[in-house]
DNA sequence: AAACAACAATTGTACATACAACTAATGTAA
DNA sequence: TTACATTAGTTGTATGTACAATTGTTGTTT
């Protein structure tokens, strides 16, 4: 279905169909999401610093670290990290080193709780492009490519 | 820039990839966009209701309609349209044929604002497109599309 | 060393969002 | 025509998010 069919709207310049057509498909996604990791007691902001945690091998990272590598830039890390603290999924200590920052870790329970919830958002991944040639799926990450600029 | 990359990740599955593409470039998106917003006191859902509502050329729209038409299928859309109708930019009418629905229109008011706020917007979404040649704009909404199935 | 700037995180507050429970109006079926 | 189901919207509540102000720590300059 074409995006302006699926908003019901009229013919749009390229642009604003297009950035459309991306928030749109992002939502869709990010909704779909958000219902996998429901049973979870977990959101995708969660889950996305979740396994920014893992992708540390045990080393710990410090809030900007995080921040910087979410996919959502929003603020309040400290508050998405308390939620996560509070629920035994990562670890806060004070950096020895430099006292500003706080060292945050991923617990064990943090990481079972990652590996049972790796299947089924794999699977939606995989349903993501589906219906994509290899071809279809390069030329998608090099455009949006552009698009960051 | 890669985004591995951008996101400070390694090498990942193409669909987890892809998606979180999608939607990190979703994000920037509507970050910016929230940014341009700003100083007209409006938020990015406020403003797809308000283009939703241009687009009815001044026949009203339920509370049911809205919601079917917007980018992000988030719930309460009575509380979205009651700060709309506390600033001045939509009407809401109950329905004489069908007493449970309201009907929403757009002022002039809100007409007015969404004619002030058009051309920075549309700035922004014609720069979203401005490295990519019409054939990959092209590609861009057919991939999307089979993405959304 | 004292003063100030920059950095890292936290907190306060206002606002937005998700979702379930609820109210009211209409439609349907016995 | 009562009873029940469905539809449309609203409200309550918990939680999430944005953003400015604040705290504490470190770096830099004079």
């Amino acid at each position: 279905m074409k995006i302006e069919d699926a908003i019901k709207s009229n013919a749009m310049p390229d642009g604003r169909k297009t950035a459309i057509h991306i928030m749109y498909t992002a939502n869709a996604i990010q909704d779909k999401s958000a219902e996998i990791l429901k049973p979870f007691g977990i959101t995708p902001p969660h889950f996305n610093v979740l396994r920014i945690h893992r992708g540390q091998k045990g080393k710990p990272a410090n809030l900007c670290t995080i921040q910087e590598r979410m996919i959502s830039k929003m603020s309040n890390t400290t508050r998405l990290v308390d939620k996560l603290i509070t629920k035994g999924l990562v670890n806060r200590v004070t950096c020895e080193e430099n006292r500003r920052k706080v060292e945050i870790s991923i617990t064990e329970k943090g990481l079972k709780l990652l590996s049972e919830i790796d299947e089924p958002i794999d699977l939606q991944n995989e349903n993501i492009i589906k219906n994509l040639s290899s071809e279809e799926i390069e030329q998608l990450n090099n455009i949006l490519e552009k698009i960051r600029g």
